[in-house]
DNA sequence: TTTTGAGTTGTTCGA
DNA sequence: GTCGAACAACTCAAA
């Protein structure tokens, strides 16, 4: 093959990429391409948003590695389904070359570029694919754990998780790079956007450091650390997953090395300290799992974008008001610990994990608001949003998804605080006003006695709301809701 | 076909 | 404060 296009999407990295190593070793010359897609960036409400100026500052990145090469990311702005195929013939590439993008929007959008021009795609956004991981009868799981159990027998690390690495020497050279844009021709603003803060560094660099400092300081103690929102305890790589600046495979790689040391020494001073150093990788690949598990699902049944899996819910009359709905956006529910996450969603465009769930169950549950206005909220406002996770745990909290269980899936958002923010430590960070109140009065601020509220200066109904709703009552309202068939 | 065991992340109640 | 059982009953996945 003499020439080959790279379209990238979301996998904005150069290292371990499947498609770019592909073409990098059956062509002769490689361009590479990203188009800001206008579909997707019509939809975005926000001027501001931050995915923009994380895309923007990963895409200088790229772009100075393949100048370090001679060569230049190609940078369009429109309608793919158009410019791909037009770029393609422009530049007299033989074929294009992309990774498999499993969400339903993705899928029509290959397709349709697939019937103009030559399209390979690569598995590469996880480590098995739908068709890899099924029942004996040959159906997609719709439980976690028999999917768990089947990924880890499928999974063939040698060649599942194998390093793609691509041949650089092949790129382009830039005196042939003349039929598109570069990435200074599309400023943030010039696409409908302004930068953003972000807090944390974008890139490929940015995101593998992150991945092995996690791996080396924190993952032996992730099974219990990731579940205390005031810690740095979880990997925080979800937006580089989401973007691709970090190969799934390669995450799986380090965590597998950190499971079998190679000094036995170690191993047996391990042991005989009753220390599980494989508990806290192994969680976190249960983790990573999950995230496939639910690309899965997307692919299997994609309609879970526009309505509950479990079909007896589809015509559930969620009762929330409108008023509600806003109260819980705006941090403003009386539920210390819930306030704290949606203000820190809303000021930073991240949120931990638990207070996810948290937050999650308080709105579907506790204000029987129908999930899928969260769900959009969060779309709208995380940097790491994905579609099949955002969905999946939507709609696990919701008990709409596979493997529903509404007794079991309601929170109370007072004794969540009680356990993983004892201190309340998180909750001071996010509500200034409540910062006085003490760790056993900061999470349910409306049982504290009169005196302790006034010395800390918070006044119910005043500087700080009184619970907009009682979870003792509407917890009985969300079983009775969810148990009529 | 029938049966069996189990289901991410919890909560509440009563001893 | 701690602990175990109950929660309500359905669906999935494998034997």
């Amino acid at each position: 093959m003499k020439r080959a296009l790279v379209w990238i999407r979301r996998d904005l990295r150069l290292h371990d990429h499947a498609a770019l190593s592909a073409a990098t070793h059956e062509a002769d010359e490689v361009a590479v391409v990203f188009v800001f897609d206008c579909v997707i960036l019509d939809a975005l409400a926000d001027k501001d948003d931050r995915r923009l100026t994380y895309i923007c500052r990963s895409l200088e990145e790229v772009d100075a590695k393949l100048r370090g090469h001679g060569s230049r990311l190609l940078v369009m702005h429109g309608d793919p389904v158009s410019l791909i195929p037009s770029l393609a013939r422009e530049w007299n590439a033989d074929a294009v070359f992309a990774n498999r993008d499993y969400e339903p929007y993705a899928r029509e959008r290959d397709a349709k570029v697939a019937a103009q021009v030559e399209l390979r795609t690569f598995k590469d956004i996880v480590v098995l694919e739908p068709h890899e991981v099924a029942t004996k009868e040959g159906s997609p799981f719709k439980v976690f754990t028999p999917f768990h159990r089947c990924w880890k027998e499928t999974l063939n690390p040698e060649q599942d998780l194998a390093e793609h690495v691509p041949n650089l020497s092949r790129l382009a050279a830039l005196s042939t790079l003349k039929a598109a844009g570069f990435l200074e021709q599309y400023p943030q603003e010039k696409i409908g956007f302004v930068p953003n803060a972000l807090w944390l560094e974008p890139g490929e660099k940015a995101a593998r450091t992150q991945l092995k400092r996690f791996v080396e300081k924190r993952l032996d103690g992730y099974a219990e650390a990731r579940n205390l929102p005031a810690d740095d305890g979880t990997s925080a790589l979800s937006v580089h997953l989401r973007f691709g600046t970090v190969s799934i495979r390669e995450g799986f790689r380090l965590a597998r090395q950190s499971i079998v040391p190679n000094a036995p020494k170690t191993n047996r001073e391990a042991k005989s300290n009753h220390f599980n150093p494989a508990t806290g990788p192994e969680k976190w690949m249960a983790e990573l799992v999950w995230r496939e598990f639910y690309q899965h699902i997307l692919w299997h049944f994609p309609r879970v974008v526009e309505e509950p899996f479990q079909e007896q819910y589809r015509g559930l009359r969620w009762q929330g008001t409108d008023e509600h709905f806003a109260r819980w956006c705006e941090g403003q529910t009386g539920y210390p610990l819930v306030d704290a996450a949606m203000r820190c969603l809303n000021q930073t465009g991240y949120m931990h994990n638990r207070l996810r769930m948290v937050v999650a169950s308080f709105l579907t549950k506790d204000l029987l608001v129908d999930y899928r206005k969260g769900e959009a909220y969060f779309a709208r406002k995380l940097l790491d949003f994905d579609l099949a996770s955002n969905n999946g745990g939507w709609q696990w909290a919701a008990s709409t998804g596979v493997d529903p269980q509404p007794y079991f899936r309601i929170f109370n958002p007072v004794t969540q605080g009680e356990k993983f923010d004892p201190e309340g430590r998180f909750i001071r960070r996010w509500i200034p006003e409540l910062r006085e109140l003490s760790a056993s009065a900061i999470h349910a601020p409306w049982e504290a006695v009169e005196m302790e509220l006034l010395a800390a200066g918070v006044e119910l109904g005043r500087t700080y709301p009184r619970p907009i709703v009682d979870h003792a009552v509407q917890r009985n309202l969300a079983i009775e809701l969810l148990s009529k068939k």
